[in-house]
DNA sequence: GAATGCATGGGACCAAGGTCCCATACTCGC
DNA sequence: GCGAGTATGGGACCTTGGTCCCATGCATTC
């Protein structure tokens, strides 16, 4: 194990966009000293070319910036399987854009001047929605890949299955004995790796799996 | 069954709060055009002691007002058990502002002039939201006026079932028999309406229910 | 002191879930 | 055409879960 500082593992890397070069250092340099990994940008395109997508983190983004402004970036990011949080800082900040950027999604969104704790509170704030939210998004994806191996038949049991129904009806329902559904039932909980039940159904909650049921008369 | 309009069970309750009485007015005119059953307030204090706590609903609020701060009684709303939603509307909005009220949950921020269609975006997106969050608190009330039903034991049970641990097992957590495990889960199924194992654990889920599990050595 | 609610279980059963081994049949790709 | 993967099930067997009736012991309450 080696204990160098690395950026995308550590779950602390900020970027900072910003075209004014003076704010860029500023920025940088506070929450260098603060103990984040920065990278800093004074280009979007360049930004958006260059970040680490399978890690969270924490994008500090000027509003007004020449060739892709803050809010399309920040759509762009929505857009793209990243887990990263927005944090504004503007000069000149109007309330339309600032709502707008709330709206989707942003962590905060501070007018200069503003005072480093402010700066700080917000990215820490983000990292940490960063982080949880990347640790859902790859749990999430784990869960999808173990679905993925499913067969369609067994697909179809898993989904009467954390529906409550018994493996008499399911038989029933799916035109086959009761003896295949346990079959295929056990095949289910092996593929997705519960360890019962209550697991079984929690991970289909998770994945917003509700049975596709014609309750009668198919 | 009476069809005559009823603010508080049509889900389409709007309040309108502002000390500006032209603007009260103008706004008033425009959403019961729309449809909606408004219900106006030149003061804040009174709204906040009117307001009907048991229906889902919408706030139209300023943010500036004299005697109560528009943030501070969206502060009070969260902290009361509503569930409506909050649309602001300000003349001289700042940034700081808006950006406070989203983070605690508005739904729009708007500064005027606005157009009719802005306003009645927001509103008919704030009764969808706040029918949402009615709906689904009231579920959750019903499930945890059947938890408390529950004797101790049978929640301890309840937890231990939850997290899919076999009778057998539990039996030995909880220094029981496994024939009286059985005897409670038995009423924990019908105490909490559960048609399912699957339901139990889905109810569970929604209500945060975590086993508060000592895995070994009590 | 009788009644009520709760936790505890024994006995007896039956239904449901789970897992072996085995077999058939179909489809697909090489 | 042959093997792999899939869907289908029979037979046998065991474990779990669920539900009766019944009973005891212990609090609290009226």
């Amino acid at each position: 194990m080696n204990s160098a500082a690395l950026p995308s593992g550590s779950g602390q890397s900020v970027y900072v966009v910003d075209d004014d070069s003076s704010v860029l250092r500023a920025v940088s340099r506070l929450l260098r000293a603060a103990g984040y990994a920065v990278t800093a940008f004074s280009c979007p395109l360049e930004f958006f070319g260059q970040f680490d997508r399978n890690a969270p983190g924490c994008v500090v983004l000027d509003i007004a910036m020449p060739g892709l402004d803050g809010l399309e970036l920040q759509r762009r990011l929505n857009g793209a399987a990243t887990a990263l949080a927005v944090v504004f800082v503007t000069g000149h900040g109007d309330v339309p854009a600032s709502v707008r950027a709330m709206k989707a999604g942003a962590v905060d969104f501070l007018t200069k001047p503003f005072n480093d704790t402010d700066l700080l509170d917000a990215v820490d704030s983000a990292l940490r929605r960063s982080r949880a939210a990347f640790r859902s998004r790859d749990e999430l994806a784990v869960l999808y890949r173990r679905l993925a191996s499913l067969t369609l038949r067994e697909r179809e049991v898993f989904e009467h299955v954390v529906a409550g129904q018994l493996n008499k009806l399911i038989a029933v329902d799916l035109g086959a004995a009761e003896k295949t559904i346990k079959v295929h039932r056990g095949r289910v909980m092996q593929k997705m790796e519960a360890g019962s039940l209550a697991d079984l159904v929690r991970m289909a909650e998770r994945m917003g799996i509700h049975s596709t049921q014609r309750n009668v008369h198919p």
